[in-house]
RNA sequence: CGGGGUGUAGCGUAGCCCGGUUCAGCGCGCAUGGUUUGGGACCAUGAGGUCGGUGGUUCAAAUCCACUCACCCCGACCA
């Protein structure tokens, strides 16, 4: 490819507005140019990396037997209705209605789609288990879309589902979707963790998530460098701890507090760090009300919360509610002389002389102690783990990893083939739902994250497997024009996609947009070039020697 | 949806506070000609603008006011 008859557009000036390296990047080099908030064109440079990433994707897809289909990114209303996630995906997703007043949307995932497919094709075990994949576009209505492609309103997904007769089928067909996925992330060049994670609106039981370890990354995962506990922020368990062994319990005491209700301002004013207030939140779990405990400087993790008392949906209960059940206006409530069934994370139950509300407006208790003022019916897990809190499985801390989410594996069980009746008929002629998984990768937030993992200074370093080229050609000598032409010559016949840098431009400018664009191999054609004695540079190690063409097309390749 | 900020040529920007013959300017890029050619070259000439939009104030608005739209950042939210 002659790049004087190419559409590159590299930019010397940082765009504005712009935070995230890898899209200051993507930016510069012309690989994208941004439509509207959240909303790219991949410039023919960009989508070559896209065809590339796409296509070690489609390999190892099909490696493990699963089946390439399209499907649209229209679809009527009535298909999510069925899953009660029309409703679910509120304004995440974009409705809008056709000519005739019908309902559509456009999808954000395809569990509905894909069954609707299946509960009308299969009906018998003999066709089980098989998978289906397609890559496609995606449409998100992000609230806040930020940095690029990574978090963006359209974007390239691939998106897998499986289909099993058990619960064994569906465990192992994981596993190999598992294995390729280690197989793209590492074809690809990443450097990536896999964390257990939680399910979200897609739902399922066991899901791991791919991450990329980024500075810039939209994800919060925490590791644990002693025993490798790895696990994503929403499901991350916090150890128990004891914190408070040496200190003696101080008599209960009632404090004016007026007007204070947040843990930050009743903090300052009595001169006790966060940790030893308890924030106590009347809570409505579907029709119960409860009490929660929970350390000031912690944060209550509702997903735990939901598995420990088993309920859909919990909400924070209004003022009339608090006051009714407290005796005390919101802001002051606290667990002692509370009727309320009172459940509390494990760090409550480690501390001591804590200051808790005293449900009475302008009142807060200095010396609360567990046992002795207040009691709590039983202890969990509930917050949010943080950077050095307790491993959960050994004595280690756990780190806070930002990252980049690549993929997620999600074991869906017969949450969808229930509510949209995929059933099939065994050996002995019954009945039975079909068991599902489903295992995503965003494919277009991959460039963004391999370029996260992979630059400098002078610009992107991509890995070969993703370059949008093998090799450029820079030629700088004029007078070296017909060798130049020769050597691009021969590298396309070898079958190496050859970016030939042929423009009337300044050498300078010609090693700056190379370095910028990111081709692992430059072949530079200046004056001491020679035909069996040319300059091949790494644009990694920026490493270069004389070669002649036959051994640089060995390495190349 | 809250808080903050920015919209001037393809990109980056000056001017805005204090309205008016430095107010539409500069750099990059682009076009033409010439000189250059190992790290974003130089000279000359030239094309390119609804100053985000609408309305208002005024003799006069890029500049002041109101509304509105778009985009960015922080938060809320998040397969």
């Amino acid at each position: 490819m002659r790049l004087s008859s190419y559409f590159l557009h590299t930019l010397i000036e940082e765009p504005q507005d712009v935070e995230v390296t890898s899209h200051k990047l993507m930016l510069r080099a012309g690989l994208i140019k941004m439509l509207s908030s959240g909303i790219y064109i991949y410039l023919p440079l960009g989508l070559r990396v896209l065809r590339k990433i796409e296509n070690i994707i489609r390999e190892e897809m099909n490696r493990i037997g699963a089946i390439e289909l399209l499907m649209p990114a229209l679809s009527p209303s009535s298909l999510w209705e069925e899953t009660g996630r029309w409703e679910a995906y509120g304004d995440d997703m974009f409705k809008f209605k056709d000519r005739k007043g019908g309902k559509f949307g456009l999808a954000p995932t395809h569990e509905e789609v894909i069954c609707d497919i299946v509960r009308d094709k299969i009906s018998s075990y003999k066709k089980l288990p098989f998978s289906l994949y397609q890559i496609q576009t995606k449409f998100r209505d992000e609230p806040r879309p930020r940095g690029g492609v990574i978090r963006a309103r359209e974007f390239v997904m691939k998106d897998a589902y499986s289909f099993h007769q058990t619960d064994e089928s569906a465990n192992e067909v994981y596993g190999e979707f598992f294995e390729a996925y280690k197989r793209i992330f590492t074809r690809c060049g990443f450097s990536y963790i896999i964390v257990e994670a939680e399910g979200g609106i897609i739902g399922g039981s066991l899901t791991h998530e791919f991450i990329a370890p980024s500075e810039n990354g939209e994800d919060t995962v925490f590791v644990c460098e002693k025993c490798g506990y790895s696990a994503g922020l929403e499901k991350a368990e916090v150890g128990k701890e004891v914190q408070c062994s040496n200190e003696e319990e101080k008599p209960l005491e009632l404090v004016e507090t007026p007007g204070l209700k947040s843990v930050v301002r009743v903090s300052s004013f009595l001169s006790e760090p966060p940790n030893k207030l308890i924030k106590t939140l009347i809570l409505k779990a579907d029709s119960r009300i409860v009490a929660v405990l929970i350390r000031g400087d912690d944060e209550l993790n509702i997903t735990k919360l939901k598995k420990v008392l088993d309920v859909n949906e919990i909400s924070m209960a209004d003022s009339e509610t608090i006051e009714e059940v407290t005796g005390g206006p919101l802001g002051f409530s606290g667990p002692i002389g509370l009727s309320l069934k009172i459940i509390a994370d494990y760090s409550i139950e480690d501390g001591c002389n804590f200051v808790v509300g005293a449900n009475k407006e302008d009142h807060h208790y200095k010396n609360a102690n567990l046992g002795r003022d207040f009691n709590v019916d039983s202890f969990f897990d509930l917050r949010y783990a943080k950077d050095g809190y307790l491993c959960p499985k050994c004595d280690g801390r756990l780190k806070e990893i930002k990252g980049i989410e690549l993929g997620h594996c999600f074991k869906l069980g017969e949450k969808y083939s229930r509510v949209m009746g995929i059933k099939f008929l065994d050996e002995k002629g019954e009945k039975h739902y079909i068991v599902m998984g489903c295992y995503g990768i965003g494919v277009s937030r991959m460039i963004a994250g391999i370029i996260e993992q992979n630059y400098d200074k002078r610009g992107i370093i991509f890995p070969s497997a993703v370059a949008p080229f093998d090799c450029i050609v820079i030629s700088i000598d004029p007078e070296k024009k017909g060798l130049s032409d020769d050597v691009c010559s021969r590298l396309l016949q070898e079958g190496i996609d050859v970016l030939y840098d042929d423009r009337e431009e300044s050498p300078g400018k010609k090693f700056a947009d190379a370095d910028l664009i990111g081709i692992p191999w430059q072949i530079i054609i200046g004056k001491k070039a020679e035909k069996e004695k040319l300059e091949l540079s790494s644009r990694r190690t920026k490493e270069s020697k004389f070669l002649p063409l036959d051994e640089i097309i060995k390495i190349i390749k």
